[in-house]
DNA sequence: GCCAACGTTGGC
DNA sequence: GCCAACGTTGGC
């Protein structure tokens, strides 16, 4: 199983509208980036990821689980776009800020730190121990 | 609200 | 194929 991370700013989708979807989940659609797209395109049913909030609060606000493989972006005719489903599986205890996450020298490889316009990014085992260790989250 | 970083587009 | 111009994103 991989780990990733899903950013979105919470006025366009937030949280809160994931998990209103329950189990039956959600397209991540609306991507147009080519990187973002082929870690779509790696991941698996049952893979797992962290849900994150830009803009405003800036923090990992929970945990999701992919349920489908990529598929065409039903949001475009364009056949480049692709997404995966996700739907919401844990709500963090203690959201895990960026300023956390900046503070720590363990995670200053993280795609988060170094490339964060990057909306669709891979996370490490390690890394995500630690941000589920803060956050209260089972993993 | 500003600006840096990044990706995309289009003219040459 | 290069690069300048432009648009978007996201942190501050």
């Amino acid at each position: 199983m991989r780990y990733w991370l899903f950013k979105s700013e919470p006025s366009t989708w937030s949280w809160e509208d994931q998990v209103a979807k329950g189990d039956a989940g959600e397209e991540w659609d609306g991507v147009r980036n080519y990187q973002a797209r082929n870690f779509m395109r790696e991941m698996a049913v049952g893979d797992r990821g962290f849900f994150y909030h830009s803009q405003k609060e800036k923090a990992v606000v929970g945990t999701v689980e992919v349920i489908a493989e990529a598929h065409p972006d039903s949001t475009t005719d364009d056949e480049r776009w692709e997404c995966v489903d996700i739907k919401a599986l844990e709500p963090a205890k203690t959201p895990a800020t960026l300023e956390q996450i900046k503070s720590d020298e363990r995670l200053s490889k993280m795609v988060l730190v170094n490339n964060s316009r990057l909306s669709v990014q891979p996370v490490t085992p390690d890394e995500w121990q630690i941000i589920c260790e803060w956050a209260g989250l089972n993993r």
